[in-house]
Parts: C-alpha cells; structure tokens; sequence
DNA sequence: TAAAAATACTCCATAGGTATTTTAT
DNA sequence: ATAAAATACCTATGGAGTATTTTTA
C-alpha cells in the first residue's frame, strides 16, 4: 500500500470514473486503472463496483475509504506542522470561544493577530463547555478560549487573565446605595441567568450560592443566549444580572451607571487558551498569547476571588 | 513522502542508532539514511540530531513522530478492517462496560465470544459513562456496554435488553408486607447508593425523586463502588438499596429472599451496544449482539417503565 | 582507532505511459 | 455505437544495494 494508491481510491470514489480520476491526479487511466486494482488485490477487498456505469464504492469499500481520507488527513496535518516548524504557518486553525467571551474579547485580537498569518485559513467557532472539550481531545479544534481550571488530564491550560465579575442592574432596583455589594445583597432581587450550558450561568449561581440555601430559586427565571439579551432584559424589565468584566468594558456610557462592584476581593473566573498537551503547534498558541495579552484591557492587578470554572 | 520513511524514521527514533534501524527494517544503513535525509529535506525540518552519538530526536522531530506514528496507527486500522471485511478478524477490539452490568453481564458471553475469535486481541475495561462517551468519540474503545437513550448524535445505540430495577432490603427493615413496592414506600427507609459517576446511582435518585421535594436527602449516606458492596452494606448495616436485574439474579438462594418489585410495570434501565456512527465493524458488532441476546437470561417480556440513563 | 553515519555509484522493481481490447449503456 | 474500464506491453523514476569516505567518541 502507498499513499498515492489512497489519493486514487479517493478520487475515483469523488468523481464517480476512473478516467476523470486520473486526469484529476495528472496519471493516465490506464495507470490508474491498474494502482486500484493492486490496492484492491492487496487488501483482499473490492472498492469499487464496475459492474454498472457510473462505478459505485461497495459496502467494504466504504470502510476503506473512510480508512483512507482519515489517514491521508493525518498525513496533511504532518506537512502543515511541517511548515510550522519552519516558521511559515499554513493550513486551518480551528479556534473554540465560549459565547461569554466572544463578543467582547475576539474584536481585540483576532483580526491583527489573522493578518500576521495570511496563509492560515482561521476558523473561530462559539462553543459551549461541553462541546469544547470533546473537540479538543478529536481534535475537532485546535485551541479554545474558556474558563478555567478544568480538571482534564489530557488537557493543558495557559491561563490569560482574571476577568472580574459585576452586578448589571437596572437604575429601578432598589440596591443599597453604597459602592461595594455583598452577594447576600442581591440575592433578594430577580436574577437575569444565561442558558443552561453557558459556564457564566454557573458562575453566577454559585457566586450567590446562599440562595439555595435560603431556598429562593424560584426568582432565577429566563434563559438568555448571551450576554446582550441579559443586558436587554434588565434594562426593560427590572432585576438585575452578573457580568463579566470583558462585557462590563463594552457597555455605553449610560449602561456604565447602572454597574454595581463586588466587595473586596471581587469575583472573577480565570479565562485561558486550553488544548490538548500533545498539542504540536506551541509556537503558534505562544504567538496567539502574547496577541491577547497585548491587545487585553485587563492588567493583572489586585488579588481576585476566584470561581468556578463549571 | 512515503509510509516507508515513516516506518524508518519511527524506527531510528526507538533504537537511537541508523544501524540498528536498518536491521530491523531489513535493509542496509546507507538506504535507510538516504530515505531518511530524503523526508527531511522535503519537509525542511531536520528530525534527528546526528552531531551526537547516539543519535536523538530534535525538538521539531518529536511532532513530525507524532503525527508519524498516527498515521501509521491508521494504517494499521485500514489493514484489520480489510482482514475483517474478508470475515477474518483481527487486530485489537477495546470494549467499555459500565461497572454496575460488568460483572453479570461479562462472564456470560465473554469467553465464548472471545473463543470465536482467536486472532482478535479483546480488551475489556469497567468505565463510567462520563468516560466511556469521549473514548468512543476518540477511537480509546470501539465498543461500550451502557445505559441508553444517551442523546449523542455522533453514536449509534443498539438496544439489548431492558433491565429491571429491584429494591433490596434487610430483613430486619420494616416494608409492607405486600409483593409489590411503590418508590414512595421506600422513601422513609435509608438508601445506599452508588457512589458519583455511575449512572445506577442516578437511575436510583430518579426512581425515588418525590424524595427531593420532601427534603429527606440526608439520608442518602456512602457510596459504594460497585453493587457487591452495596449489598453488603444492606445486609451488614440494614437499609436498602437498588439493584438491577442481572444483579439481582446473580444473588445466593437466601439472598434473594431479601428482593423486593416494584408496581407494576417495572421501572428498567435500557442496555445498549453503543459505537461511532461510522464505526466500520459492523458485523463484529452484529456478532457480539447476537452472541449477548443468546446468552442472556432476560427475555423481552412484559412492558417496562424505562427511566434513565443519565 | 573503532564504530557509526554520510556520500558516490549502481541496479532493478515498480509507478506510470502508450496502444489496444473488452465491457457497459 | 460510444464511452469507459481492463489488458498488454514498455519506459523511467527512485528505492535499495555495494563500496568507500567522513564524522563522532
């Protein structure tokens, strides 16, 4: 077997005919013709049904096929790490980010840091926890943006910055008039949550954790999908919400009065790049740092009370 | 590039010399030092220091042997599946199975399943469902046994059999006197359950969940590892605990006096064959089925109430 | 100086080409 | 009748061998 016989298998299997097949590789059909049949005779298995126009794969062949384009897809990523290694990055980059972090903190870094790697085809997706760290370990995408610790062995963590968490609430909601709140303080007013899945919707649970206790759950109501929509929510409806500091930053000036701290030391969730530790492009996840910490209104300053991740 | 240089440079990696290499890939040192100059040079980056001896794999290297020895890995694979599609198996088969089926379910099918395939190298591991789910996503096992409907769209669920839950009780615990229990009957008595994880555990919370709302979680106490234990802490310290069928049918004569059902129609838990969507073993899966369903002492009888699985 | 890897060259196995026949619509 | 794949045969690239030199310890 050799991976030109792969190649082959796989465009005749795409076009359907040996002979667009081998003008697709530049071979002639004939040499074509004869590299599938020696593939086929090796493995003891017929690929391809010739019996009726246009071929067919048979149902073994499928196997092989997916063998196959999976092996030839590991052989594409060696030459791609291959031209890391050199310093000429090429190929796709798959980059995972939890929807709290996305509006706010992908417009800092991502289009300076896309423009240093032009032949890099970027692929960002928002991801929830619990897709992220499945696609990390198929290698479904390279590197994610999240809340950390995670507590998974085969992944390693490059923490970022600690990013604060603030009560957004609306200028009706009777508050306490001082700067600083306590977590009991705001337990007695409605909580605006993100969806289930989303970690800041944990974070902002166990962060009024008490309640439970007290039994007043039945005030979290509503699920929102971002950040945005709980913002909406309170400035229309009353109540009030937990926000990290990233979406904190990017309200209006307006919005900005109706921001309430946490008292000292406030709360905040450790965000990091997470991939796997066999991860082969350390080079890269370097370089993508050094862009956020750069670009990143956040300095690493007083000490902070760290939660989650969930 | 060619699978043959992978080969060799795996090779030269493992036993730190060219020459030695060579003899185990049965050709001469100058070959193989070409072959191996040949990948380096196409992919300009230099895999092995020679400036000392013994040789040693650069820092670059080490990710080009990653991905090498993944794709040789695949390689592998596509040569089992093509022996297996020809009806002879063999290769490697990992197998997960959930602790609380492993030890009924096991010794029934496993050696006589085992003994039809000599060639086949089985492993079986006890996993709980949080690993069992990203170990079939990464090809870790290529089978599970385990609690369904599991709502993963990647896998494909085979449905076996449906296991009854029975309640076990000390005979010194006071239960109604009649043949079939409700959960509520046996909400005010202590509940072992199996310790986080497993999902009997949560098939047990749920079979009893009016329990939460009553607020009487306090006496959930211990967890146990496996359903032995469980049963001995029953026996042991009085109280009682869930078991499922094939637990159940596994207990000593005296033992079994000690069951108690459920109203009818019982609550069961679904078990399933549980693989990738694309899993290519389709008939060896057939078989295990097969070979499971003759074997097993369950028979599809009368309606159940499926709970779970969490 | 002895062991190991690199270089120079030679050979032949096989991937691929050309011409033609066979098969399927 | 015609398009497509298989067969037969030929060519030439490159994988592997032999002899020798260079390098490392």
């Amino acid at each position: 077997m050799n991976l030109q016989q792969l190649f082959y298998i796989i465009s005749v299997a795409e076009t359907r005919s040996f002979a667009k097949a081998a003008v697709k590789n530049a071979i002639t059909q004939p040499s074509l013709s004869t590299m599938v049949q020696k593939l086929e005779e090796e493995l003891g298995v017929k690929i391809f049904d010739r019996s009726h126009q246009p071929v067919s794969v048979t149902r073994e062949g499928e196997v092989i096929l997916n063998r196959a384009r999976s092996i030839l897809a590991e052989v594409e990523r060696l030459y791609e790490f291959a031209q890391e290694l050199k310093g000429e990055v090429v190929g796709e980059f798959h980059l995972g980010i939890i929807p709290t972090l996305a509006p706010y903190l992908l417009p800092l870094f991502l289009p300076s840091w896309a423009s240093k790697f032009p032949q890099l085809r970027i692929f960002v997706r928002e991801m929830m926890v619990d897709e992220i760290i499945p696609a990390l370990k198929t290698n479904g995408i390279d590197l994610a943006l999240m809340a950390t610790p995670l507590q998974e062995t085969q992944l390693s963590e490059y923490p970022l910055f600690h990013e604060s968490l603030f009560v957004y609430t609306s200028p009706k909601e009777k508050l306490p008039r001082k700067k600083y709140l306590t977590p009991a303080e705001i337990g007695m007013h409605r909580l605006w949550l993100m969806a289930k899945g989303h970690c800041l919707r944990n974070q902002a649970i166990s962060l009024c954790e008490w309640k439970q206790e007290v039994g007043t759950w039945e005030n979290l109501q509503f699920e929102a999908g971002s950040i945005e929509t709980l913002i909406n929510l309170v400035d229309r409806y009353e109540g009030l919400t937990i926000i990290p500091q990233l979406a904190a930053m990017n309200l209006s000036t307006p919005q900005k009065r109706n921001l309430r701290e946490f008292v000292d030391p406030p709360p905040a969730r450790e965000i990091s790049l997470v991939c796997l530790q066999s991860f082969p492009r350390k080079k890269m996840l370097e370089n993508l740092r050094d862009e956020i910490m750069l670009k990143l209104p956040i300095r690493a300053g007083k000490k902070k009370r760290l939660i989650g991740p969930f």
